[in-house]
DNA sequence: TAAAAATACTCCATAGGTATTTTAT
DNA sequence: ATAAAATACCTATGGAGTATTTTTA
């Protein structure tokens, strides 16, 4: 038993992202005098200095830098706790499940999961929501397709597709029949905004190690995109290919833009991501059922 | 903002945790009215109902359960950021690491963080105590077998090793110069104290889906065993038989028990742990030197 | 009727405010 | 000289204690 409260911790946070008492104090709404009681409080309880602080200067000492990180892990994980607390409150038994996209597995598995006496909404949330609604507590599960940042969540793949490559219909490349990752190795890729490095990789077909021929060089920079039609846009004025799962690209026809196989692209794995933290039986029952709607395919075990 | 504290989280856990207002004001070391008030006042501050209490009975609402859950994970997150600052405070610059066995290894792996400059504090700990002290904020790293819970860390696997079958010397198999997992498929194993089911099916040869000849029977139960010379002297006495990593048993040459390969077995895999929310740059060159000394093993890349 | 939670009240530790001083640039 | 943190001091909220009442099995 530390005794340290979130009172403290959001102060300690406040000032170690300012770096100044008197706008910290401002952001936090309060007067600076108290604020200055608190951290040093906060350093008396820890018996560690935490800021070097002048009349001119405030600044990190190394244990502050890692307060700062830890801090603001837990205040997450209070905010967290709350919200998902206030949701069971007002929604008993309800499940949240968000997606973007991929309406066709995501119904199959909520009225599978409706069938069995479950109870579930389906939230559609932007590229890179799904998993800050999930470890924010808005959200049960969600439907995301790999790689996403996995920190702190669990995942169930459910089914894979191949990907194809879309080209511009007059790009050289537009006469094959099936492409290899070489074959588009010096083209650029549309980059998705808020991306990481995995992501990027991914979606310029470098996630896999080492081809034949040696790795790939670098994509070059392509046009930053937002959602799949910016994507097509991009792709049909002929700035850029992508490498997108085949049933993205099924419904579309646009004649400006073609779709051919890439052998060697990595598939496109699509699945259930929830908060690690997670152990109610409604989330293991809505897992279940989504592993019994894609039954036949190699998946795990869920949740206990 | 949500403005909970942790003190009424934690008096909330005790009354969740004992379901009687007397006995949790007992154990928090306070009266029970206080109590009573505290519970009352989160409720009315989450607008939510946490417990269903009636003079005769105490009995967690379903967003109590959840709230349950939630805030054991903020408190320990709350907890292991306050232990983490103390000890970054205590010694400076420093990490310890710990480890139960795999000595040569870690003195490996030490000696060339300490070539770089760095400073680092080794640790044994028993079984299962590793990764308590990750969460729990007392060490930085791990050296660790898998299987482990993965929950809240990140691994990066360093070295691969076969395992062998160990046997009595009497055993019927002791004449075999190599095993298949089938072999030993009714032969009780020892069951490590404290292990989950992922421990006790890799333990027992159980973790690979299915060989030839379909799934293996469950393994009949085995003696408990806390350490490898318990385990010799339960396979000695001819309770059980044990899949070693190789290294483990060289070092024997006890008369009375023998090993074999095992062609089918999942090899052994050690590696570094750490805390998901670690970002520390110390950190990041422990792990870079650690993946330098088993360079030509194939890893992934250390965190940034 | 007895065990246990809720209520009533009292006290004081401390969060937070205002005014002022100190300090480093 | 000035900006900003520390100090001094005051107020009041609310955390915790004791005594008592209410409730239900």
């Amino acid at each position: 038993m530390s005794g340290v409260e979130l009172r403290e911790l959001r102060y300690f946070v406040a000032v170690a992202e300012e770096l100044h008492f008197g706008r910290a104090a401002e952001r936090l709404g309060i007067a600076q005098p108290p604020l200055s009681q608190a951290v040093r409080r906060l350093e008396a309880r820890l018996g560690v200095r935490l800021l070097e602080r002048s009349t001119r200067r405030v600044a990190l000492t190394r244990a502050g830098g890692v307060l700062l990180d830890q801090a603001r892990v837990a205040l997450e994980a209070a905010d967290a706790a709350v919200a998902r607390t206030v949701r069971a409150g007002a929604r008993p038994g309800g499940l949240v499940v968000t997606s973007k996209g991929d309406a066709a597995l995501l119904t199959a598995i909520t009225d599978a999961y409706r069938a069995r006496g479950g109870s579930v909404e389906v939230v559609v949330s932007g590229w890179g929501e799904q998993t800050r609604m999930l470890l924010g507590g808005t959200a049960d599960a969600a439907l995301v397709h790999l790689p996403f940042p996995r920190r702190g969540l669990d995942f169930q793949p459910l089914v894979e597709e191949p990907r194809v490559a879309v080209l511009p219909s007059g790009h050289r490349l537009a006469g094959c029949e099936v492409l290899r990752l070489a074959d588009l190795s010096g083209e650029p890729f549309p980059y998705w905004s808020g991306s990481d490095a995995a992501s990027a990789a991914y979606w310029s077909g470098r996630d896999r190690p080492a081809g034949p021929g040696g790795p790939l060089p670098p994509a070059p920079p392509g046009p930053p995109v937002d959602d799949s039609a910016q994507l097509l846009e991009v792709v049909a004025l002929g700035q850029a290919v992508a490498l997108l799962p085949e049933s993205d690209v099924a419904g579309y026809a646009r004649p400006d833009v073609v779709s051919r196989p890439v052998a060697d692209a990595s598939p496109s794995v699509v699945g259930l991501a929830w908060p690690e933290a997670s152990r109610s039986r409604e989330l293991a029952a809505f897992v279940a059922a989504a592993c019994a709607v894609v039954e036949g395919e190699p998946v795990a075990a869920p949740p206990g």
